[in-house]
DNA sequence: ATGCCGAATGCTGTATACAGAACTCAGCAC
DNA sequence: GTGCTGAGTTCTGTATACAGCATTCGGCAT
């Protein structure tokens, strides 16, 4: 049956990234150790080493004295994320094998299309694109890539509240997804880099649209 | 004359990287949080906090109730990490600022120049590479690019260690520098990008011959 | 009213304490 | 001799304690 035993720190990361996700932290807010292990219901051993494994990935900030708090947004790291995670989903794409990426076209576009029907189930709406992509790189068998991707993405999320519940978008984004999924099926790498790289430009643009111009909050 | 005052954790971390570095601890090897923390004049909080950020960053491990140890490493994670440091630094090249590119070129054409001489002075050597190619990104405005270039190198310098002192590599990478640093004085981006490829796998080669088959020790 | 100073409070950074999991090894059955 | 078992030991994961820095706020001088 699996009893899933994992380390507090380790519940307590995914914990804060859920509630970071539901907007109940705002970058830039300072952290109350005392507080917030108590709201947690966990002493601050293993808060601190929550936080800390999240300043590495960039999600948190900390300053001797100060202690820590999440990091601000800020427009042109937004940009500069994206920019990173193009050239590394681009790199995961072309890396991954033929093979592998020919059995699993179909099913990518067979997602893509079944997301665009008018009501997907709930629930499954906001982790559609992450889904997608995620089986997309199935096939890359640089572990390492799919580890920093994933990481790179989470401080993503932070950018994305801004489009979430925005139907439009996400449809836009699965006929993005149909398109790179018709030059798997083809067999046309270049054209399906070339595709994904647009998909992510796509998405940039319309968060920015959407990003106060400075602060960002 | 700013004291230095930083936590210990940040002062375990490079000392532990260090000693990584000079080959004192080897890949695999476990690590008893008592012992380590004693030897280091600390007391187990701060060294476990400086373990789970090296944890994020890929050089250590950690498994529930067998607490930390040092990462294994292998021929494959070697080259999936060159993999993506040829992609990101090739980014990074790209999105830099041209003028101060051009700026730089003359720099950078004079170090490597200076490196190739007979006897470069001790000490520079092993940094030689690290601060050649850190003085190429400079132009990068990308902060997120240029921090996650750098942590996952750290992660790189556990297998360098395999060609530590070995000047005739180092010389063949000066000269592959000066390619580098000849295509951005004739302000040639694409053909720097190919030569700044070629110097990394090259580098990378070097190394893979001298990785053992299997286990990588 | 404004700005500086200092006590008081709160919070972080680090050390220590404690409970329970994992490992070790001697003893015993076979 | 081999394999199992269980007490003892070691170590980790988490909680708690403590010292010192940072911040706040009231009082005083200007």
């Amino acid at each position: 049956m699996a009893i899933e035993r994992r380390p507090l720190r380790e519940q307590v990361k995914d914990e804060l990234l859920e509630r970071l996700g539901h907007g109940r932290f705002t970058p830039g807010e300072s952290i109350n150790e005392v507080h917030l292990a108590e709201e947690l219901g966990v002493s601050r051993t293993p808060l601190r080493e929550a936080l800390i494994s999240l300043e590495r990935e960039g999600i948190i900030t900390s300053e001797r004295g100060k202690g820590f708090r999440f990091a601000p947004t800020g427009r042109q790291e937004f940009l500069d994320l994206t920019a990173i995670l193009i050239a590394l989903e681009s790199l995961a794409l072309r890396t991954s094998d033929r093979e592998h990426l020919s059995a699993i076209a179909p099913r990518l576009l067979a997602e893509a299309r079944a997301f665009s029907a008018p009501q997907a189930p709930h629930g499954t709406i906001e982790r559609y694109d992450d889904a997608w992509h995620a089986l997309l790189l199935s096939g890359c068998a640089n572990a390492r890539l799919r580890e920093l991707i994933d990481s790179l993405k989470l401080t993503l999320h932070r950018y994305e509240r801004v489009v979430v519940g925005d139907h439009a978008i996400l449809e836009r984004a699965a006929e993005e997804h149909e398109r790179i999924a018709q030059c798997l099926l083809d067999g046309d790498m270049e054209q399906a880099v070339a595709a994904l790289e647009a998909n992510w430009t796509s998405g940039m643009e319309r968060i920015m649209e959407r990003l106060p111009a400075v602060g960002t909050r």
